[in-house]
This record gives structure tokens, C-alpha cells and sequence, in this order.
DNA sequence: ATTATAATGTTCAAAAAATCACATTAAATA
DNA sequence: TATTTAATGTGATTTTTTGAACATTATAAT
């Protein structure tokens, strides 16, 4: 079975082997790779070898068939149709971020709002009222939605798009959303990830031994 | 020595006590915070062990001074101030976060951008030319930065920023920044993490392993 | 054509992380 | 007060992940 872990350091691998495609190179090494994506050699081969990702004996990977089997993979060869609910900061910029994900493959297709101002004002995608939501949902067989709505709509969004058969949810909320086993939620909590920097920064990227004998003193 | 997963758990830790606070509880047992974090209760206490965050034997974790030891681990008595460069479509969204930011004790003291248009216009937070960044992050004593510039002066703007001695950068690009060993990196693949949840939802959470098959035989 | 070389791919070992199991102990109860 | 109960906290065990080692093989050199 795959893992979350795994997946994400293949999407690594892409993002290395695009730029040294740009810079020219025609092949790669496993060490230049992983020099690169700042993982071992070894664990890169290991990734390549679970899935059946094969180089040549001498030679190294030749990167654009490694990124043809990446694409195979990611399944860039079909049309990702996902739509955005909530077209405020981050629904917006999101939205104007479009040949960003168009060279992905990734479609934003429609937005959703409840709020009148901000439906049909024509931006980069249409945007349309929460009422038509579910419909849209089921006759374009959407499968996928990012939810950029407030904290406190989260769940009563959430349950809209999981009824209507939305299986795949990139949420930014920082709300643990409550829905059936076979759909999947990704968080994206930016405040966490800011913190995250912050105190590896401040505590130069180990955790201060002495602040937390602190803590046993109160 | 601390790793990031360890950091990540205690955020989504928090998290989930803010809820159960605010639901109107005030203790809680590794069991219930297990249940809504989404591991496991032995998880919970091997983690709270790890930072010397204790319960009480029968009755569970006082939410409260939980909350207040994550609040100390996390320097939250201590005004954290970060500064954005590059105010586009990413840069604005999250300069207008700012309560949200705000009850985390992160605060947005100031944006800088290249485009005398985004200069001074006084979003939330005041928007500064790009060419006066190393003094305001030297005088104010910045340490840490989000980027949301084009992918293309990711590494340009990278450099200025660590030569005015930021520790740690918090970046949107799809770009892999070349940095010091002690300024830290966390970088925001949004297209990645979309690209998980396209992959897992379609996928149905597992490799599929006719799909990978295929790909040795051409 | 043969040999040397240098990379992959896989097996085996080590390290890290998660889970299990249980001893400990605070609270409730009789 | 003594006993039972129910939770924590931690040492032991298992699983997962990573790293090292090496056998394999495509390419280059002789
Ligand atoms: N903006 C940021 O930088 C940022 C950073 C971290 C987290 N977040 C989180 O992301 C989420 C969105 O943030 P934002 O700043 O874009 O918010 P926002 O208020 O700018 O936008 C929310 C949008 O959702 C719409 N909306 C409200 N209720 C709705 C409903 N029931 N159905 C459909 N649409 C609805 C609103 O009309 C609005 O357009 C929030 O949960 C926030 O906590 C935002
Ligand atoms: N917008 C999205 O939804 C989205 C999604 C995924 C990734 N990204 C990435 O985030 C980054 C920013 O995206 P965006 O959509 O906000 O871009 P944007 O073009 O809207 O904004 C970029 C801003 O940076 C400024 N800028 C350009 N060069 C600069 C320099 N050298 N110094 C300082 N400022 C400079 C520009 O004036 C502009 O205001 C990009 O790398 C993009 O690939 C964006």
C-alpha cells in the first residue's frame, strides 16, 4: 500500500527533473537528484523502484520518460476538473493563479459563493451561486474541491460537497472537517505551517532541552 | 533531537483543544483529543511526554494548561513578527488574514513588493519598495519571511533576504531555494497538495496497482 | 572483443516511529 | 479508610522507514 510520504517526495522528483529539463540536461543521476530534492540517493532509487520507475545501468534516468511515467502516474493524461467554494482572499488568488495549474493539468472549472456580490462578477473562472452548487457537482462529475470559506460554514460546506460526491477535499480551514472514510481531506493550515518556520527559526531547528525543563517547574 | 512531524501533531493538537474549549469543556483524556486529531491515544501521550506536558492520572489533560505549555513551547508570549515579500494574488490574501493571524500572535508588520503600483497602497499592512527590505528587516530585527514573488525571482529575493539575516522563510514558489544550513525552508506547494488529493481521491487511498504494471510494459 | 567502470536496483541491516502492554497512581466508591 | 476503577506515563515490541552494501549490467575504453 502507498503512502501520503511517498507520493509527495514523487511530486519533488517532478519539480527537480522541470528544472533540469529547462537547464538543458537530457538524463539525471540518482545522487544529482537527490542532491537536489535534498533526499539520499538511495531513497530515490527505492522511490523509482516501487514504481516500476527504471533508469539505465550506466546512464541514470532519462528524465523526460521519468517524468512521462510521473505524468502516467499522476494521471496527466486526463483532465482534473476541480472547483473552488468560497471566493474571498485565498479562493481568489487561487482562482487568478490559473496557468499555474494549467500546466498541471489542473482545471479550475467553477466557483461557488454564497455571498451575491461575488457571484458571476466575471473573474478568471465563472463563479456561481451555492444553491447550484450541487447540481453543477453531479452533472460535470466533479470529483474534487478546494474549500476556502470560513471557519465557521467548514462543516456545513463540507457535508454539501461529500453529499453531492465530491471524493477528494483540499481544505483551508483550520477546522478538522467530519466526513465518510472514502473521502479524503488534505488541510492546509498555513497558520500551523508559518508556526512551523517560526519556531524551527527561533529555536535554530532543535528544540531548546531547557525551555521544556521549564515547563516540569511550573 | 526534534523533528517536524512531532511539531506538526502538537499544531493539530492545539487545534482540536481550542475546539474542545470551546465547546465547554475543561478537561480532556488522550482518548477524545486521539479520536479528533486522528491518531492514536498512545500517540497523544508518547507526544505530550516527549514535551513534558503531563495530565492527571485519572481525570485526563486540563485543557487549559495544556493550552498554555503549547503556548509556551510555541513562544506565544512573544510578539512574532514576519513580513511578506511579494504582494500579488498570494501576498494580499494572506496580508488580509490578519485576525487570523493575530489571535496566534503572528503578526504581519510589513510587505514589500517590486511594483511601485502595490507600494504604500495601504492594504492591511503597509506595502514597502523591495529596495528598502535589508534596512526594515535589519533596524526591526525580522527573522522570519513569506515569499509569494514569481517563481522566477524566487531565488533572487531568497538571497537578499537571507544576507539581511532572516532565519527562516516560509515559500509559495514551486521552487527549491538554495539557503545556508541554518535558515530553514517551508515551502508551500499548493499544486502538490492538490495534486495528493486528486491522486488519493481517484486512486480511492491506495496505489493502483494494474496502473503501475502497465508501466513495464512499454 | 574483452575489460574496466560507474551507475542502477535490490537485499540486508540499522534507525526511527508507532503500537502494545502494563505498572503506576489519582479519583471514586463502599 | 480500604478497595476498586480508570486514566496516565513509560519500557518493551513491532512495524515502518531509511541507509548501507553489494550484485548486476549498460556503457566506455583498451
Ligand atoms: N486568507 C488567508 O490568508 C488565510 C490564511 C490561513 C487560513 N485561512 C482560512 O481560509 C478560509 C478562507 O479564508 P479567506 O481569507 O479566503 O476568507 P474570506 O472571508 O475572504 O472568504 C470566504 C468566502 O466564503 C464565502 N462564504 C461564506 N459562507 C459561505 C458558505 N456557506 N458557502 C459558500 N461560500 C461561503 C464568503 O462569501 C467569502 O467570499 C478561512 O477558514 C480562513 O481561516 C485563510
Ligand atoms: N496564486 C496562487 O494561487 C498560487 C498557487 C500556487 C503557487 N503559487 C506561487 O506563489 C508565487 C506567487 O504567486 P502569485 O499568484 O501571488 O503571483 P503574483 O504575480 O500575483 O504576485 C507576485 C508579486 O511579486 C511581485 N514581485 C515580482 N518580482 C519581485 C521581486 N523581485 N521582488 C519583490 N517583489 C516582486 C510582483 O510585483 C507581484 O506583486 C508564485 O511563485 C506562484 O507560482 C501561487
Amino acid at each position: 500500500m502507498l503512502i501520503k510520504k511517498n507520493v509527495k517526495r514523487l511530486l519533488l522528483y517532478r519539480l527537480c527533473l522541470v528544472k533540469f529539463r529547462e537547464m538543458g540536461f537530457k538524463r539525471v543521476y540518482s545522487y544529482n537528484l537527490g542532491h537536489e530534492a535534498g533526499v539520499s540517493a538511495e531513497q530515490i532509487r527505492k522511490d523509482f523502484s516501487h514504481f516500476k520507475i527504471t533508469g539505465n545501468k550506466k546512464g541514470g534516468y532519462d528524465i523526460e520518460s521519468v517524468l512521462e511515467k510521473l505524468n502516467y502516474i499522476f494521471r496527466k493524461n486526463e483532465l482534473q476538473k476541480v472547483i473552488i467554494v468560497g471566493m474571498g482572499n485565498i479562493g481568489r488568488a487561487l482562482s487568478h493563479y490559473e496557468c499555474g495549474f494549467t500546466v498541471r493539468r489542473q482545471y479550475i472549472v467553477a466557483g461557488f459563493d454564497i455571498d451575491p456580490v461575488k457571484i458571476k462578477k466575471t473573474y478568471n473562472v465563472p463563479v456561481y451561486d451555492m444553491r447550484s452548487m450541487d447540481e453543477y457537482i453531479r452533472t460535470n462529475n466533479i470529483q474534487v474541491a478546494i474549500m476556502a470559506v470560513p471557519s465557521i460554514s467548514a462543516q456545513e460546506v463540507c457535508t454539501i460537497l461529500v453529499d453531492a460526491g465530491i471524493k477528494g477535499i483540499m481544505n483551508f480551514s483550520p477546522v478538522l472537517l467530519q466526513v465518510p472514510e472514502n473521502v479524503i481531506v488534505n488541510n492546509i493550515n498555513l497558520c500551523d505551517e508559518l508556526e512551523i518556520v517560526i519556531y524551527t527559526a527561533v529555536n535554530s531547528n532543535s528544540i531548546n532541552e531547557a525551555m521544556i525543563d521549564n515547563l516540569t517547574r511550573d
